[in-house]
DNA sequence: TTGAAAGCGCTAACAG
DNA sequence: CTGTTAGCGCTTTCAA
């Protein structure tokens, strides 16, 4: 931790916004600047007892580097430009504290923004990130419904030496292109599917995901479909339910679960999605497990303190996010290998919202 | 919303690194940089025959603008710094939701750093920002359990010409001396207790708090004790308890509300608060709001979800987020008024955990 | 309406 | 070990 104190970064002389750079520092020990640049910043071949006096100097009248020159020289802006695919997931929160551990450490700074599912909005953070200079990028890249996405774009700003890290997504057409952490989101679900058939002796099942149909989305949807037919669970069509931000159409959509020849357990791909359907049991008064089974995706407190606490496959996020840090700073130190996938595995956490056949 | 295009970001003849710049756009055309200047700023005085020609160019070339270089000469980065109090805390993603949609259509980035109730990394993040240049800088100040803050470091960094909105929070000792734009926790929790007392015969009451005691739950804590007075309701010294991170001991604590002679109704002052209450009330096999009733801060969805939905003061998260930040691009553009406190009103959202007794 | 020149604050050769 | 010099990419006078 950094202890650190601006005795005297008040205003001296009523000289409001006189800023003090390294040539006042060098005028006031009547030395030149440049010595002043190798003192602050530790540079070999000053004499400890200059540099010693440097920075008290330095503190004394209340010095601050200025990030801008010093960029404009160095290129290196100690700023990492991070996109969220969506402000309101929780997730993100959890992916943010473990990235900020990593790179506060090193002293590096983010800069945030959010594409909330808007590959054009990506598109403006992207450009506005090469303006900033960040040092690298990381994202969850979204996509359009119609599948347009960014990847063009990224390929571009990665050629520029710009060190990109994707993290929970990445592109199916260029797996191994980028940098990568995500979860095994086939295996995953597989897993939850092998304990409904095989555990808990389900035979017909639903799977709910959300707009836009991004890669991890169809990791899921894949591994649903191949999962049912290796553990002959039955799904149909109507029982694979895509939904939007429009919550009235997602109720009306998510009822189909809860009707006569519905499934008997579903899993929700998501924090929303799984709300959507406790509120739309409620709605119906449905209970769970009894009317209807139900596996969500992401582990947050609340799943525990529901009436049913919920079974859930618990995604490492912390992990997700420190470990598309390190890779990032990695990078950043000149590690020069061929991108790297790494696929973390989620445990899925057995409670109450599955019954017993 | 800004459709761009990198035409040409591609990599021309094998030339990775070369970066553009107005020098280029310039020689290009047989111009002047600053010609090339003035037009893509659209400042007056360039024919518009010649601007067109030097907007096609640059977007020919790929020309990215450098904000380090522009930075350092107009003094504006066009970033915000923005501090989290407590990353964990759902708070903050409505929060960052509601300051960004203001900042995004002004080009405003976000700088983003986390105290996470840490006075001297909080401190440490002030200071990168001041070393960043951060255009304006948004915080919710925590303090230490012994009280300390960064309040002096916060009046220097004003006097530098830096304008700051404090959010959710203020500073007691200089209420009127920042912008600010919190909710009024107060009364918020008066009108909570006035619903406990004389719409439910509540008589006992409790309150449950969370280290550091900032400013929000001094207020609160104030609520609670004169509310108690005004409508004549009891509270014991121990029946007001202060959380910690501390899981296990917080448990602890938490049981005496539960206990024989304890209260018949909790108030608990945030998300994380009401999630260790209600999983203790699950341990001890407790029923709210049989054994116990409970008002909750922050309105999470969840809320609504439990077994028993949980009556809530809402408070208009995004909407502290929105105010804040058109507070910030006001003082950005110059607005010059005596520092201005936004209270924002909260909301009692009555569900089913207070019982009527 | 455009050009020339200076300089924001810093670092990095190259000298000494 | 320290100084000199040049220049990162841009804007902004001042001049033409």
């Amino acid at each position: 931790m950094i202890i650190w104190f601006y005795k005297n970064l008040k205003i001296r002389g009523g000289n409001i916004n006189k800023k003090i750079t390294i040539r006042d520092i060098a005028r006031a020990l009547n030395i030149n600047p440049s010595t002043v640049s190798r003192a602050l910043n530790d540079k070999p071949g000053v004499k400890p007892e200059l540099k010693k006096k440097i920075k008290e100097k330095a503190e004394e009248l209340g010095y601050i580097v200025s990030f801008q020159a010093k960029s404009l020289r160095t290129k290196k802006t100690m700023t990492i430009g991070i996109i969220l695919s969506d402000i309101k997931n929780p997730f993100f929160l959890d992916f943010l504290d473990g990235v900020e551990r990593v790179l506060f450490h090193r002293k590096y700074k983010i800069l945030l923004a959010t594409s909330n599912e808007d590959v054009n909005k990506e598109k403006t953070y992207l450009k506005w990130f090469l303006e900033h200079g960040v040092d690298g990028i990381m994202i969850s890249p979204t996509c359009g419904n119609d599948g347009s996405n960014n990847l063009m774009l990224l390929r571009q700003i990665k050629k520029r030496g710009v060190p990109i890290v994707l993290y929970d997504r990445k592109f199916q057409e260029a797996e191994t292109e980028f940098d990568s952490v995500t979860i095994n989101n086939y295996q995953a679900i597989v897993s939850a599917i092998k304990y409904l058939v095989k555990d808990m002796g389900h035979k017909k099942l639903g799977l709910c995901l959300i707009e836009p149909m991004v890669y991890t989305l169809k990791e899921r949807y894949r591994g649903f479909i191949e999962g049912c037919k290796f553990f002959g669970a039955k799904h149909k069509e109507n029982w694979i339910v895509i939904l939007s931000k429009d919550e009235e159409k997602n109720m009306e959509k998510l009822k189909q679960f809860f009707e006569e020849s519905g499934p008997t357990a579903v899993i929700a791909s998501n924090h929303f999605i799984t709300q959507q359907l406790l509120k739309t049991a409620k709605k119906l008064n449905k209970k769970i497990p009894d009317d209807l089974s139900i596996i969500a995706f992401d582990d947050n407190i609340e799943n525990e303190l529901y009436e049913t606490p919920i079974t859930t496959i618990k995604q490492p996020v912390v992990l997700i996010g420190k470990n598309a840090a390190i890779m990032m700073v990695g990078r950043l130190d000149g590690e020069d290998v061929i991108p790297q996938n790494i696929v973390l595995n989620s445990e899925l956490i057995i409670r109450e919202s599955v019954k017993k056949l």
